[in-house]
DNA sequence: CAGACGTGGAC
DNA sequence: TGTCCAAGTCT
């Protein structure tokens, strides 16, 4: 346990996070390049998204293989764009890149601005991803606050004003803008900050005897940071869908609200029909922000022709690259595996 | 400015 | 199973 007279001194941190990161830090593909796009994409890619579900499952390469740079991603499809984002959620991230991408070729001459006030002007930028694009891509001294660094810093300078409030956020901005200004390797700060929160300032048994800090901490109980403003409760809630399978492909739902918008879905079971919903025939769980649905899918009660122009055969072959929200992908499978539904139409 | 917005993994 | 979380942004 540090002695509680500690005072954090910036100089004395940041030159031991940038000399400690130099001997450890991680070999990411994002750390191989200053190209903003290919950083850019990675930053939004792992926004409230685990770095091993970015890596592991393959959708940084595919996303780069697929739109290499800005002039791909703004003539792409957007159907194309969703699709690539399928399974990583937050789906507003993949259609503002796109529109990211669009302004920066129509507004922007194709390439991407430098200045960090301009950056975080664009759609789905942030002031955590301003400053990690201008930092990483072009050493900018701009400051960045995330989950990691929020609670490295709220240990750190053992304050225990809650990271989620207006006062904490501002108090966090601070000290990660004096950390910055008081290193000459804005990156590496940036970074290693990160990767601190990430190895050893974990959330809970943070491994203080490795951490290469330890002498400016002043953190007296670590494991109660950072304090957090109490969650919202989770509500059940019900949704019941159908499954409507014709000769030619399978009947789907385009997402337009605020939610999921440009993906496909199970349509919705009529209004109609739930006081005496069709026989069920598949039941799942699933969570989707702060709610828990149980997802019931039915029968259809529908007949050719009959739905509006929200909904559309889908081909068999067109399935696969149609976008589609997690749960109903993995829903769809399901029934077409099992085929222990009799053919409707 | 709370609340909305997805998902899968860890414990 | 339930809870929390993971490189946040938008309204």
């Amino acid at each position: 346990m540090p002695p509680p007279t500690v005072r954090p001194n910036p100089h004395a941190i940041v030159t031991e996070l940038v000399n400690w990161f130099g001997h450890n830090a991680r070999d990411y593909p994002w750390r191989h390049t200053r190209d903003p796009y290919a950083i850019l994409i990675s930053e939004v890619m792992l926004q409230q998204t685990q770095i091993a579900t970015v890596l592991d499952r393959g959708f940084y390469a595919r996303w780069l293989a697929r739109f290499p740079d800005f002039k791909t991603l703004a003539a792409a499809r957007e159907e194309e764009v969703l699709k690539a984002w399928e399974g990583l959620g937050y789906y507003r991230r993949a259609r503002n890149l796109q529109r990211l991408a669009q302004e920066v070729m129509a507004q922007h001459g194709g390439e991407f601005p430098r200045d960090p006030a301009v950056i975080l002007a664009l759609p789905g930028v942030g002031p955590y991803t301003a400053g990690a694009v201008s930092s990483f891509a072009f050493g900018l001294a701009e400051p960045i606050v995330d989950g990691n660094i929020a609670r490295v810093l709220s240990r750190l300078y053992n304050d225990a004003t809650p990271v989620d409030s207006t006062a904490g956020t501002k108090l966090l901005w601070e000290r990660s803008k004096a950390l910055v200004q008081a290193t000459d390797d804005p990156r590496a700060l940036n970074a290693a900050l990160m990767e601190l929160g990430q190895t050893h300032c974990t959330p809970t048994k943070p491994a203080c005897d490795l951490c290469p800090v330890r002498a400016q901490c002043c953190a007296t109980e670590p494991e109660a940071l950072p304090v957090k403003q109490p969650r919202q409760q989770i509500t059940a809630v019900t949704e019941r869908v159908i499954f409507l399978r014709t000769q030619g492909g399978v009947l789907l739902e385009l997402e337009t609200g605020k939610r999921r918008t440009g993906l496909w879905k199970l349509p919705a079971l009529h209004e109609a029909h739930v006081d005496s919903p069709p026989p069920v025939l598949l039941r799942m769980q699933y969570g989707i922000t702060r709610y828990k649905v149980t997802l019931w899918v039915h029968e259809p009660h529908v007949q050719d022709g009959e739905w509006p122009d929200t909904h559309r055969v889908i081909p068999f072959a067109e399935l696969e690259s149609t976008p589609m929200p997690a749960p109903y992908r993995k829903a769809l499978n399901d029934l077409l595996l099992r085929g222990d539904f009799r053919l409707s139409v």
